[in-house]
DNA sequence: TTGAAAGCGCTACCAT
DNA sequence: ATGGTAGCGCTTTCAA
């Protein structure tokens, strides 16, 4: 017995048609009646090969005719690598100095023709989040805050990221970082404050979590710049209520501060109007300094004293990817981000 | 002459050593042994083959030993469809309702076993940006904000998207529509403000690009609020800045208006200190009201009245785009999402 | 100028 | 229980 192969139509002729399949390349090459070779050619502009102008036109009718669009994945793992920069998204709810500054890198670095994709990691902690991210092979991972480890920078290396940038407190094993400067952000706000002859310094902790590592090394700044005086800190665990402020402003006393920093300009304002409500005098009997030099923080009575961030510049940070994509092999460069600086207004 | 074939080795001698190769299932396989099908039925736990435990402790033990991660690429182009849910991240500056939002949506989505990306396509406009997203072929998209049109749909749906939504003040041929009242919202403020007394009622339009898809329909929520009363819409072009803001104050009492709707509650801040700073009085003189109810605006002396937006829950709307993706044949839908409603407080 | 075909990494069908 | 292998969509070398 001999069994002779026949074509199953792939779609069959049942109820509830299937929705027509998604056009290949190959379909382009058939319906313009030359080969999937030759629409590549064309649809790349292939520089290497001359292909005749009637044809090409041919074969963009088709194209355009089928709503063609190529498959990005297909590509890519033909080509062995992708020009995808991979942007854990952080999960802690973002201000606009962020969002500013991730638009501006955006920016920058699809002009020099990457493709950036933000992927969220909800659920993932350490490097299982890493192993997640190498899932996609991208050509580089800027992992914005804390958490990942020597053994993520690993994994995203052997998978073949080019490119490996923390931006964070603290530099990780392997990976190149931009440090930024959150110890030197307190570090300001208590230089200030000390100046300004304040010696009971409150610093306020977010309770929010995913905030501690921001947090934390703001708090040990505060704490290097009074160190060896008389000054003392005492911590504040705050969550972002009207209630907490209000508890935290009715106690403020008997605490017997003079200063605080508030974590930055939004701890700031919730804190000073509780404090403001409570009677307290600002800046008479306690200074109030947030940070992030927020618009509004311009806008509160006493104007706000903050420490302002610079960040990053978008540009420079594409700059960074783009050369050590280029030549990985250099060892890991750490940049010292930013420049904290006080903004002296009215609040202290 | 006869030419043979030989194998030119792929890690020349060369110096600068190439980095070594990612390691593949095939590489697993050789080291554990196996056959790339085995390492495959071992590491996806495929329940249809059972495996000795033997076999599977050596190719655990390779896949550990190699660092091997799965190519997602591959896995998607062999299975012939992605758990992706694309979502184009807004070219505006995002608020922290947004943001919250968007964690909700993640995580909800990350239960149903999809993986959220955004994507940025800066630069890339209307159909345009609906082909690169479509190049990475995506269960499902979902788009912020306007701009989409009824093509980049259609270029979607015809790329094996099986869900588009579209999250905007107006609905898109052909994409299910979670629609956000912004009509809605001036609405609220206009009935507000009419009920307080108000008659001649400005309303900001911010200078920023991107916002006319929110700012225009808010006014005309507005307008409709006010028709056929004897009250008057003023449009108040006005930019984010303080010094646009302090011009539009210095001017105020030459527009004769009583009330105010400031798009939302940043710009409601920002114009109320400059009319307190040019002595104004708020809500005596003029009324004013905000939207999105923010925390601040509860700090503000007066309380900043304003429109609470109810955003869609991040559950449901994962909920909709995983009905709509086991079953994409039904027509769309479009769903009214919020409720806006006035919170009346002390600056109305 | 164009076409045939190999192969990127992976999974699933069919044999053994 | 395990292996061989076809083929997802694409690009690119080689041949015609």
């Amino acid at each position: 017995m001999r069994y002779v192969m026949v074509q199953i139509p792939k779609e069959p002729v049942s109820p509830s048609p299937a929705p027509p399949a998604v056009p290949t390349s190959a379909d382009v090459a058939r319906l313009a009646g030359v080969s999937r070779a030759t629409v590549s050619y064309v649809l790349n502009n292939t520089s290497a090969v001359r292909i005749s102008e009637p044809t090409r036109r041919r074969v963009h009718k088709a194209a355009e005719e089928l709503g063609y669009v190529p498959h990005a994945a297909a590509r890519s793992l033909r080509a062995g690598h992708s020009r995808m920069v991979l942007m854990p998204s952080p999960n802690v709810p973002v201000g606009p100095l962020y969002s500013q500054f991730f638009n501006e890198l955006q920016w920058a670095l699809s002009r020099l023709d990457y493709t950036v994709v933000q992927y969220g990691s909800i659920g993932l902690y350490g490097d299982e989040a890493a192993r997640a991210w190498a899932e996609l092979r991208p050509v580089a991972v800027l992992v914005p805050g804390g958490g990942l480890g020597p053994q993520g920078v690993h994994v995203l290396k052997r998978s073949g990221a080019r490119a490996v940038v923390t931006l964070g407190p603290e530099r990780v094993e392997g990976a190149h970082a931009l440090l930024l400067d959150h110890d030197g952000v307190g570090h300001s706000a208590g230089v200030h404050l000390l100046a300004r002859g304040r010696r009971r310094v409150g610093v306020v902790i977010p309770q929010e979590p995913g905030l501690e590592f921001f947090s934390k090394p703001r708090l040990e700044g505060v704490r290097r710049a009074l160190e060896g005086t008389d000054a003392t800190v005492t911590e504040l665990p705050l969550a972002y209520e009207e209630e907490a402020a209000a508890r935290l402003a009715a106690r403020w006393r008997s605490l017997g501060l003079d200063a605080v920093f508030a974590y930055n300009d939004e701890y700031a304002m919730l804190l000073m109007r509780a404090l403001q409500d409570e009677g307290v005098g600002i800046p008479q009997e306690t200074a109030v300094v947030g940070a992030d030099d927020l618009m509004f923080g311009r806008l509160l009575r006493p104007r706000l004293s903050t420490v302002h961030i610079e960040l990053p510049s978008g540009r420079d940070l594409a700059e960074l990817v783009d050369r050590v994509v280029r030549d990985p092999g250099g060892a890991p460069e750490v940049h010292e981000v930013f420049g904290a600086r006080i903004v002296h207004r009215e609040s202290s």
